[in-house]
DNA sequence: ATGTCAGCGACACGCTGA
C-alpha cells in the first residue's frame, strides 16, 4: 500500500498538478494540507473520478486538511482531543482551525495534520503552536491504545534537526528550530512514534519545502518539515519512502513536495455505506 | 534583495499568511 502526504497550498489552485500526480504515483491514501477552501468547494467529483473517497476538514481561505483514499475511509475523526483554538489579537474569542483529520484506511490509522506555523517566537501564534502540539500528543496517546498500525503525516512546521535545513544561520531567532518545538516532536517519539526518514531523489537531505521566494528551489535552500511519524507496526512495514521533488518543479507547483511511503501491508478494501 | 504565491474583497491592486 502506498501512502503519501502533500501540502498542496490550495487544492483548487493545485488541481491540475494534483490530478496528474495522482495518476502517475497512484497512491492508495493521500494526506493533504492547506486545502484552503470550504468543504463544499473541494473538487470531490474530479477526485472521485480517479477512485478516491474523501474525508475533509476545511473551512475556508486558510488551513484545511483532507484524506483521500482508494482503500476505504472508516472511523473518520475531525480535530484533536481538547484542541486549542487560535485567539487573534483583534478577535473576541479563539477559533478552532481546520488542522487535523483522521481515518482508518485498509486497517491503517492515518492522521493528516497541519501544525500551526508560529510566525515568530514572540507572536501569540507561537504559544498556540506549542499548545496545539500538546493536544496532538494527548490525542496520539489516546488513539494509540485503539489503533495499530498508526501514523501522523503532514506539515509539522518544525525542522527536526539542524541538518534538516539548508542553513542553520538563516533560522537564528526564528520559529521551526526552537528547543520547545523540537521537544514537542521528541514527546511524540517518547509515545512510541518514529520519524520515517525518506530518501531524496536528488542531493543529500530529503527536503520537502522550498520557499517560493529568493530562488530557494534552484538553490536547494530547502527544509524538511513534512514528516511521517509512525508507530512500530507502520514503521516496520515501510519498504520505501521518498520525497518527490519533481513536483516542486515548473509552473503551478506547490511550495511543498509530496512525501511518499510504501508499506508491505495487505490492502483490504473496506466496504463503505452507500 | 522576500527575487513568490494564494485567497479575499472588490474590481486592479493592497492586504494577509506562508
Amino acid at each position: 500500500m502506498r501512502v503519501a502526504t502533500w501540502n498542496v497550498n490550495s487544492i483548487r489552485a493545485r488541481l491540475p498538478r494534483l490530478l496528474s500526480w495522482l495518476s502517475s504515483a497512484w497512491p492508495d491514501v493521500v494526506c493533504l494540507q492547506e486545502v484552503k477552501c470550504s468543504a463544499d468547494d473541494v473538487p470531490t467529483a474530479e477526485l472521485a473520478a480517479l477512485g478516491y473517497q474523501l474525508a475533509v476538514n476545511s473551512t475556508g481561505r486558510w488551513n484545511g486538511v483532507a484524506i483521500l483514499s482508494k482503500v476505504g475511509l472508516a472511523a473518520v475523526r475531525v480535530g484533536l482531543l481538547d484542541e486549542p483554538g487560535y485567539h487573534a489579537e483583534d478577535a473576541l474569542l479563539p477559533t478552532i482551525e481546520a488542522r487535523a483529520i483522521a481515518a482508518t484506511c485498509a486497517g491503517v490509522r492515518i492522521w493528516s495534520v497541519y501544525v500551526p506555523n508560529g510566525r515568530a517566537i514572540d507572536h501569540p501564534h507561537y504559544a498556540y503552536k506549542l499548545r496545539w502540539l500538546e493536544a496532538l500528543a494527548a490525542t496520539v496517546r489516546e488513539e494509540r491504545a485503539q489503533h495499530c498500525p498508526f501514523a501522523l503525516l503532514g506539515d509539522f512546521n518544525i525542522i527536526p534537526t539542524d541538518t534538516d535545513a539548508w542553513d542553520t544561520a538563516a533560522f537564528i531567532g526564528s520559529t521551526h528550530v526552537t528547543e520547545r518545538e523540537r521537544t514537542a516532536l521528541a514527546a511524540l517519539r517518547e509515545i512510541g512514534l518514529s520519524d520515517v526518514y525518506p530518501r531524496p531523489l536528488k542531493y543529500e537531505v530529503p527536503f520537502t519545502y522550498w520557499d517560493y521566494r529568493a530562488l530557494a528551489f534552484p538553490k536547494n535552500s530547502g527544509q524538511r518539515i513534512d514528516l511521517v511519524y509512525a508507530d512500530a507496526a507502520f514503521a516496520d512495514a515501510v519498504t520505501d519512502a521518498y520525497v518527490d521533488r519533481n513536483e516542486r518543479k515548473g509552473t503551478g507547483a506547490s511550495d511543498h513536495a509530496p512525501v511518499v511511503v510504501d508499506l508491505a501491508v495487505p490492502i483490504v478494501r473496506q466496504e463503505h455505506p452507500a
